[in-house]
Formats: C-alpha cells, structure tokens, sequence
DNA sequence: TCATTGATGCGCT
DNA sequence: GCGCATCAATGAT
C-alpha cells in the first residue's frame, strides 16, 4: 500500500456531514478484492444529517436498517435502492448523531477494466456518473460492506488522493428528495467538481 | 439532449 | 400496501 492509499483516519469522518462530504471531492475509494485492487476519484458526494434533516433515513429514527448511521464515524452504511441498486455512504460526526454522506459518483483512477466488467460492460461517462453505477462498478454490496469498518485498509476504504481548491467546487441542492421539508429540499448539500 | 416509464425488493405504517 | 437518496431503454425534439 503506498502513501496515496493509506485510509483516511477516524478523525477524518469524525466531523459534520456537510464538513466531510465537501472535502470527499477528489479523494479516492479504493476497493480490494484479492490481490486486485480498484481506485476511483470522488466527484459528486452528498450530506445527509445533521440535527433536524427530513431528508435523511435516520430522521425517521434508529431502526435496523438505519443503525449504522447512528454508529460510530468512519464506517459504510450502504442499504438498497428501489429494490435494485446499493447506495454507499460513509457515517460521520460523534456517535450517537446520525449522519452520512452519500457518494455519488467518480471517475476511474486504477483497475477501470475491472469496473467495466462489474458495470457488464458500460464504459465512459455511465462507468461510475450515479450512485447505484458506482457501487456496482466498485461491487459494493450490503450483504457484503455494510458496516464495514473504512480505517482497516482492507477491502473498502477512502485514502487522501488529491483535494480540490474551493475554486473547483460547486453547491447545490440534493438529488431525488422531493418528499423532504422545503428547508431541507433546497439547502446545498451536495457537492460537485466543477468541470 | 430531454422526458417518460418499467424494473424490483425491502423497510416501515 | 406504499414509496423509495436509481438506472436504462425508449421515443420525441
């Protein structure tokens, strides 16, 4: 493992969602599977939390599926979509306070044949520009990741890769929440590289 | 390039 | 039973 690939540490998550998903921007997931190892560049992250947010699972309260967002900072929460796609997360702030941060979508650093393979072949911008598209490509999956603990360096985790200057990032509503409180419907929570 | 729609399974009421 | 932090195929502009 070298320099660019050593895990984020617990202190990284460890800080309010908004705080978190903004600095993702540019940094890298990395997934090992066997000897084989994945990296992609973060480019879209979303925040969801915080002390009264209606778009976010964990304001409906702790249940089983939305325990890991009350748990300790630094791991996935990954739950399934529409009965079809794995969504990944990592959970911020102190424990006990719900919150996360949705990964959106990355651009292929390493092992981008691999990735195609998982996507059944779809290349180019459809390789990893969603949520469900880039869980796939990085075959994250409940069953397998979620609760994974990401300081290990073992299997999924996040590493340093290269932050992006305030200049390059945009704000701007979250995605696919329409059902939220207007407040929370239009705060800028997500996050993108301006291109 | 944009809008529409079916797919599909589980958590929660 | 309802609705969901989506995707891909389709058809129109």
């Amino acid at each position: 493992m070298n320099e660019a690939s050593v895990p984020l540490s617990r202190e990284f998550y460890a800080r309010p969602a908004l705080e978190v998903a903004r600095d993702l921007l540019g940094r890298h997931v990395v997934r090992r599977i066997g000897e084989k190892a994945l990296v992609g560049r973060i480019i879209e992250a979303e925040a969801y939390g915080g002390a009264l947010d209606s778009a976010s699972h964990a304001s409906r309260g702790l249940t089983p599926r939305t325990a890991p967002m009350f748990g300790p900072p630094g791991h996935a929460y990954v739950y399934l979509i529409y009965g079809l796609h794995d969504m990944l997360n990592v959970v911020t702030g102190p424990e006990g306070e719900p919150s996360a941060v949705l990964l959106r979508a990355m651009t292929p650093v390493r092992g981008e044949a691999q990735m195609i393979a998982h996507r059944g072949g779809r290349r180019g911008r459809v390789l990893s520009d969603g949520p469900g598209k880039l869980a796939q490509a990085m075959n994250v999956s409940v069953s397998e990741l979620n609760r994974h603990d990401l300081c290990l360096g073992e299997r999924l985790w996040l590493a340093p890769g290269e932050p992006v200057p305030d200049a390059r990032v945009t704000a701007g509503p979250r995605i696919g929440i329409d059902y939220a409180e207007p407040q929370d419907r239009d705060a800028p929570w997500r996050f993108i590289i301006a291109r």
